[in-house]
DNA sequence: ATTGCTTAGTTGTATAGTGCAACTAACTTA
DNA sequence: TAAGTTAGTTGCACTATACAACTAAGCAAT
């Protein structure tokens, strides 16, 4: 680093980070997004943008920080599975000059989530349904190109990972879990398989309880860790 | 973003890049390192960093060109494979204050590589050979953790990928890719499964040249892309 | 109570990519 | 011509998957 970047007397970029929040609505696949004030002063005024904000140096230990809580201010979870997607920066993202963003992206258990009017200054949050490799209204900035990449990103994990696992209530069957895979990837999966995948690893802990409906109950079960996704060692499919 | 916000008259994170510059020197995994200059008003004098920079906001017009700019400065090589890996960022990772950076990781092939020491005021560049998780020397900042990820990262993708092939010359045996292969995971590979893996897919084109040695001369083959690694559909092993 | 319907869950067979071991092929050197 | 070395192939076992047909457990209507 030159003696000049030591004075560290040149112009910085903006640093924000932003969280891609998908959890499930209805069985399908949706992303939290947040209104944009009308302030006119502001870029883009009342358009929808993914969750996030700038770095506070003073409150933020660290970048996770951060997005732990902008989560926190929008939903009202405090722990969830979050992963770090990727890092975009550059001159033109942001009108007010050369801007960072780093990208988390986390998937919510439906029944975890405060209703997004519950806080304060959030009833501009809004679920969005997924379609495709977005959602059907236009994002700020360069939010449309990041949701397509989480969008990828976690359809390319759900593959090989339980991810989807993270998206389930405290209870499920394995039904409800296989449904909540094909929200995610947008395609059906094979019945058998699936449940021979799941029960193969160290997921899923049985519980005695049984879902009831108008016909054969189902099994209830839980998750052994809420924390750490579990690796699969192949794809689902094999090449169409 | 609030009112404060759009006024930016907050403190900025430093930014910086990353490139942790991987290569094969002797059939071994090497990283790239710089030596920091012995100024002390500078954090870590004389101590070993990965490649990279300060943003210059001036001259890049995103990150990767930062990325590629610092690539080419201490390797003089202008087109390689880069792959985003992550971005750190925290209050106590450089003494100078709140500090993010966007780390990227590279492949080069031993041919391309223009000795470090060509460059000017880059005769402190240096490889090392990657041991176990890391390099056998202190690292400035984080870097340690972040080569330790890095290194991770890679031999993940290599299971299921065919970045090594990004390490070969123009030129070269399947028996040699193993080698490469084997360097990285840093585990040996069985050859026959080996040899149906790479050439099952697109990866690689014979050419009619064969490698003369002591003894049974062994087909050459070039990559068909230079940019776009594969993805086959398993990883390597069973679980052992 | 029996039948039909629906959904949960299982079983048997085929397939594909891998690991493993033994084999053949091509070349050099003595 | 034989021995040694490395390139490359072949056959078989193994495993996780896909697919299809099956059984199991509940409800409702008759």
């Amino acid at each position: 680093m030159s003696t000049k970047a030591s004075k560290l007397n040149f112009e910085k970029p903006l640093t924000t980070v932003d969280i891609v929040v998908f959890s499930l609505l209805e069985n399908k696949l949706n992303v939290l997004l947040i209104k944009r004030n009308e302030d006119e002063s502001e870029p883009y005024p009342n358009q929808w943008a993914l969750v996030g904000g700038f770095v506070d140096v003073m409150k933020d230990e660290n970048l996770e920080a951060t997005a732990r809580r902008k989560l926190l201010e929008k939903t009202g979870v405090k722990t969830a599975y979050l992963e770090q997607l990727a890092s975009w920066g550059n001159s033109n993202r942001d009108p007010r000059g050369w801007s960072t963003t780093h990208v988390y992206f986390s998937t919510l258990a439906i029944n975890d989530i405060q209703t997004p009017s519950s806080g304060a200054n959030a009833s501009d949050a809004q679920w969005f349904d997924v379609i495709d490799n977005g959602v059907a209204t236009t994002l700020a900035f360069d939010h449309a190109n990041i949701l397509a990449t989480a969008i990828h990103r976690l359809r390319s994990k759900v593959e090989y990972t339980s991810l989807p696992a993270f998206l389930m209530p405290e209870f499920f069957t394995l039904k409800e879990l296989q449904n909540a895979y094909e929200a995610v990837l947008a395609r059906p999966l094979e019945k058998s398989s699936f449940r021979t995948r799941m029960l193969s690893t160290d997921l899923l802990e049985a519980t005695p309880n049984y879902k009831e409906a108008a016909n054969r109950p189902a099994q209830l079960y839980r998750l052994k860790s809420k924390i750490d996704p579990v690796f699969f060692q192949r794809t689902f499919n094999p090449i169409k």
